[in-house]
Parts: structure tokens; C-alpha cells; sequence
DNA sequence: CTGTTAGCGCATTCAC
DNA sequence: GTGAATGCGCTAACAG
């Protein structure tokens, strides 16, 4: 089907191929008219370059990847959606992939990627992976690469992430000062890089106010299993503020405070990472602590691009840090 | 650095090339001791074919391609989940489009297809999308394609849509049989498939149950532009129900019942369109018609492998509906 | 300014 | 069973 190459161009035009293919990448060593009469007939036959023969001849594939756990956040939707901005721009096409939070789907594709299918790539780890051999490798093959969010520090990588301890001891700040004597914490998986940004903002805050002693609970991605442990919590050591790591630990707050009728922010002040908009449509409607998410998705890939390019990093670039929102609102207000 | 290629083993192993590849390709005609040898030594070495020499050889690039108008949608992001859910089952790598509602760039990126850089695409058209010479264009380059949830019936594709007729007709019913006696559509870009389902869903309802007369807006992507349409009907001509076509028309209905102290269902029952699992937390938890997205993705992204795979489709499999759910929360309940 | 030639890395046909 | 040779479609070095 796809027959219309430069071949046939040339055979048309009675020209040598690598005429063609200058005259259609406007070479300078070409003469206007030879040019006119090529680009003219490449329009009138449809003619699109095959993309793999350009890649194998310049080892370059015009395709980044990026891999992310999960999709159906809006962390990282807003994330690809500053990639393929950059991306687009740039004329480049985006990969992307899922790890469903598996380590090892992680490294499959991580080395399924070695190989020249993209000139580079962005990652977000999974929270189940504790080694980093497979972005060792990576950085070994030498693939311009960066890491953002969920970052690893054991590798000489750019990352980009954002301002988790400080806007972490924020929050906590901002229920302490609403009222809160007793709060706690609903931490993600330890092997996570956020985890104990967020965790030692928390702490890092309940330990300049003296406001009690710390709780910190590890919840699970497992809602059920969350909800018994928030329900163990609050039964057996009842706080007056929860801070949740991420979103779905203060949903299933909010679904265990309906079912036990206790009442947001009368009796519990709720604050969360979470970048869904709809939080202010909730009942009560929930304070978030909103990362820049297309920010980091844009700024990511123009790093990126930037070491595709061979460009040199400014030192400021190596490890970018944006700053998150806290938005306060009912959930944590008297 | 890419350097570990066919030539590179087969110099090491005193082998021919093709003895390598076929090696590598578990060929019957290789003795299983050369066989055990090429892949100890390409496991050594960390081989990884070239996709793109593989690709240009094999005319296979062993990717789809989606486009889709946004991400940053619940129902969108389901659908990649489901797509990728199929590509990764195939090991088939998946490019990502967004044409953020932009008829040109939906088209810019089809036209960019068509040339091996993809075995076979999936796509949602934009809402500005009025005519259909691109994807007739991908359809006689004869690249396997499907369409998805917003189709176009001008062209022979197999198409994966859910009941939205059916449904809008159940939502606007479950209103009707709630006690309200106005009730407004909130509609989306007339140029859309779904617009039109749903439109006529609720007119159908209107119609059986002879329920006042139809109150039809078109709604837009802007949404102060929306909430000045919502108020401006509340205060001409007051309705008691609204059924939305998208979300985020439910939400500016929300904002504007806010606003101007409209109190949810007791004077205004709302339902609308939304994969948003959180509407169970809004205030009130909002009616929802919930489209089987994943499904969409992994039913749309299964046709396509067998358009691919060249096995012919049963004829149910060339236009598929999938039934939607309409899920009865406390904004439609009195 | 244009043509000839030589690969990019792999898969495949044809020899032996 | 294995090797040699060819070409997928394109780019780039070198000639003229």
C-alpha cells in the first residue's frame, strides 16, 4: 500500500534519489525549480517519508516515553498532558506506559527501551520498586532520561519535583492553627521518594508546635484494607486531624467518617495531596495541597530535550523543586 | 553506543549474520547448541534488536497509535487504561495524541500517520471536528483504524460507542419519575456523535412522558460563559431538573446553585454524564450516567488487533454498544 | 547543482 | 544446518 517513496518520486521526476531527498528537506544545494517540481509531486502523490528508515539512518526516532504507574489520576494525566505540549512542539511523538505500580513491568519496559525506539525518556517510579539497577542500566546505555515526582536519589539523573517537606509541614501548620491537638498522618509506601518528603514535612511541623505525638499510618492502595485502618484509628486513638498523603486515603476518611457520623471539620479537619478539581465540590468541600502537575510534565520534558539536544545543563536544571498550593478550604476549617 | 547488533555476535561467535537472527528468532533450521550459544552471548551482551531496522524491514512497527481530544478526563484516561491493557498483552508499544478539541491538529496527526510509523490507530474526533476527509484519507491508505465513543458515521470504520440514546433516555425518565416537571438538557457540541444521542435520549423521554415542553442549551467548553448561560435560564425560566451531557456542565451547575442559593435536589434534581468516581463525595452526591471506559478502550483496541492480524470481524464486532449505567445518588433523590 | 555509492540493522531468499 | 547476498527506505559522504 505505502509504495509512494522517494524511489518512485525520482523515477517519476527522472532525478536521483538523493535528489529527491534533498530537494524535500529544502537543502540549500538544490535549485529552486528542481525543488518546486519535487515538492510539487510529493504533495500531488501523498508521499510521507517512512519514519523507520529515517530513524535507523539517523539513529534518532523523534519519540520519547514516558512511564507512569497509573493513568487514571489526574496527577498524571496533567503531567502528560505538559509532556505532549513540549512534545508536540517539538514535533516529537510520546510513548507511553503503564507500570500498574509493578516493579517489574517497570523494568521490562525500561529495558524494552534501550534500544533506540526513543531518544529518551521520563519516569515516575512505581511504589513497589526498591532497587534501581534497571535506571543504572538505563543511564549506562546512556539515554538521555529524567526522573520526576517519584524520583530515585541513588542515580546522577536530572529530576523534577516538587516542594513536598515544606508544603507538607504547611498543611500540618494549617491544622494545627485551625484548631487540631492530635493529628495523623496517612503515609504511601515507604519505598517511595515522596513518602518521607511528605512524612518529615509532617513531622518537621509537629515537632515545632509540640502538638501532641506523631501518628503515622501507612495506608495501602487496597481501599477496604484502608478503611479498617482508619476505623482502627479512630476507635482506639480518635484524631482530630488526619493529613493524607494522597487522595484516595482521604476519601476513604471521608467514607469512614459517614459511616461512623463523624462530622467534617466539626469533629475531624481533613487535609490532602490531591490535584482533582472537583475537591471543592465535596461535602464539605476538601483542602488540597495541589502540585503543579502540567508544570512538571512541561518542565520534565523540556529537560529532557534539552540533554536530547546535547544542550548543557544549567546546575539549576539538574534538580528543579516547583512549588505545590495549599488551597485551603472546608474540610479543615472551623 | 548502541553498538550490540547481529554483526557484532556473529563476529564473536565466528557465525553469519543470518545464522544469528535466526538463532535470536528460535528457527527450526539452527541446531539447538549454535542456538544456545547466540543467546547466551546476546544475554551477555544485553542484545536488543533495533526496532526501527526491524520495523523497516519487516513493514511492522509494532505500535498503535490513540488519539483522543484531552487526558485530563476520566473517561479518556479509561480508555488508555484499556487500550494499554490489550497493546501491553500484545507487546505492542502505544503512542499518545491529544488534539485538545483542535480539528486541525486531529488532522495533522492522522496525515502523520499514514506512514508505517503505526500498524493501526484508535480515535475519538474533537468537537470541532465537522468533516471527515482525514480519516477517509487513513481509511484509503488503508491503515486499520477504529473510532471510539465520538464516531463518525460517514466513513466505513468499526466503531465502539455506548448506549447513549438508551441511557439519556433512562436519566431523563429516572428525573421525570422524581417529581420534576422542567427539565433542561445541557448539551454539548452539536458537531459531536454523542451530542446527538444524548439530545435525543432526553427528547424521547420528554416526548413519552409529556413532561412541559424541551429546554435544549448548548453548553460550551468555557465555563464562565456556561454559568452565565445556567443563570440566565434559572432566572427566565426555572427548571426543576437538569439533565447534563457532560460533567463539567454539571458542575458548572453546581457552581452556579451555589451562587445564587438553588438548593440540590430539593429545587433543582441534577444528573449528568461523568466517569468521575468522586461524584459519590460531592455535595450532594451527584446522579451519574457512567460509561464503560475501560471497556471502550480494551473492546476498541481488541477490533483493532483483529483488523491487524487480518482476521476478518464478525459482523457484531464492526459496530459495537456497550450499555452504559446510570447511578442514582442523592442529587436526583428527594 | 545533481548523481553515485555506501551503509543504518535486520530478515529473508537462495545457495551449498 | 549455515553462509552469502539482497533490499526495506532513507541519508550522507563523496564525485563531478
Amino acid at each position: 500500500m505505502e509504495s509512494v517513496n522517494l524511489k518512485k518520486l525520482a523515477k517519476e521526476l527522472n532525478l536521483a534519489i538523493s535528489t529527491v531527498s534533498r530537494a524535500l528537506r529544502d537543502s540549500h544545494e538544490i535549485s529552486d525549480k528542481t525543488k518546486e517540481r519535487v515538492k510539487a509531486l510529493a504533495k500531488k502523490l501523498g508521499f510521507q517519508p517512512n519514519p523507520h528508515a529515517s530513524s535507523l539512518r539517523k539513529h534518532k526516532s523523534n519519540t520519547i516515553a514516558v512511564i507512569i504507574p497509573e493513568i487514571e489520576n489526574n496527577f498524571f494525566s496533567q503531567v502528560m498532558n505538559g509532556v505532549e505540549a513540549v512534545a508536540g512542539q517539538k514535533r516529537y511523538h510520546v510513548l507511553i506506559y503503564l507500570t500498574h505500580e509493578d516493579y517489574r513491568k517497570e523494568k521490562g519496559y525500561l529495558q524494552s527501551l534501550t534500544n533506540g525506539r526513543v531518544d529518551g525518556l521520563m519516569i515516575s517510579v512505581s511504589n513497589t520498586t526498591s532497587d534501581f539497577e534497571h535506571i543504572k542500566a538505563c543511564q549506562d546505555a546512556a539515554i538521555p532520561m529524567v526522573l520526576f515526582d517519584r524520583i530515585c536519589n541513588a542515580v546522577d539523573v536530572p529530576i523534577i519535583t516538587t516542594d513536598d517537606c515544606e508544603v507538607s509541614f504547611k498543611a500540618t501548620e494549617h491544622l494545627i492553627k485551625e484548631g487540631c491537638k492530635k493529628i495523623a498522618h496517612l503515609s504511601m509506601s515507604s519505598l517511595l521518594s515522596i513518602t518521607s518528603g511528605r512524612k518529615s514535612g509532617y513531622l518537621k511541623a509537629m515537632e515545632k508546635y509540640k502538638t501532641g505525638s506523631e501518628i503515622v499510618l501507612e495506608c495501602s492502595p487496597d481501599d477496604i484494607q484502608n478503611r479498617k485502618i482508619i476505623r482502627k484509628l479512630f476507635e482506639e486513638n480518635r484524631p482530630d486531624g488526619i493529613f493524607a498523603a494522597v487522595e484516595k486515603f482521604a476519601i476513604n476518611t471521608y467514607q469512614v467518617c459517614e459511616e461512623i457520623h463523624i462530622s467534617i471539620p466539626e469533629q475531624l479537619k481533613v487535609v490532602s495531596f490531591s490535584n482533582l478539581a472537583a475537591a471543592a465540590f465535596f461535602d464539605p468541600p476538601l483542602s488540597t495541597i495541589v502540585q503543579p502537575a502540567y508544570e512538571i510534565g512541561k518542565r520534565s520534558a523540556e529537560v529532557l530535550f534539552k540533554i536530547i539536544e546535547h544542550k548543557s545543563l544549567f546546575a539549576t536544571e539538574k534538580k528543579i523543586v516547583l512549588p505545590s498550593q495549599l488551597i485551603e478550604r472546608r474540610s479543615t476549617i472551623q
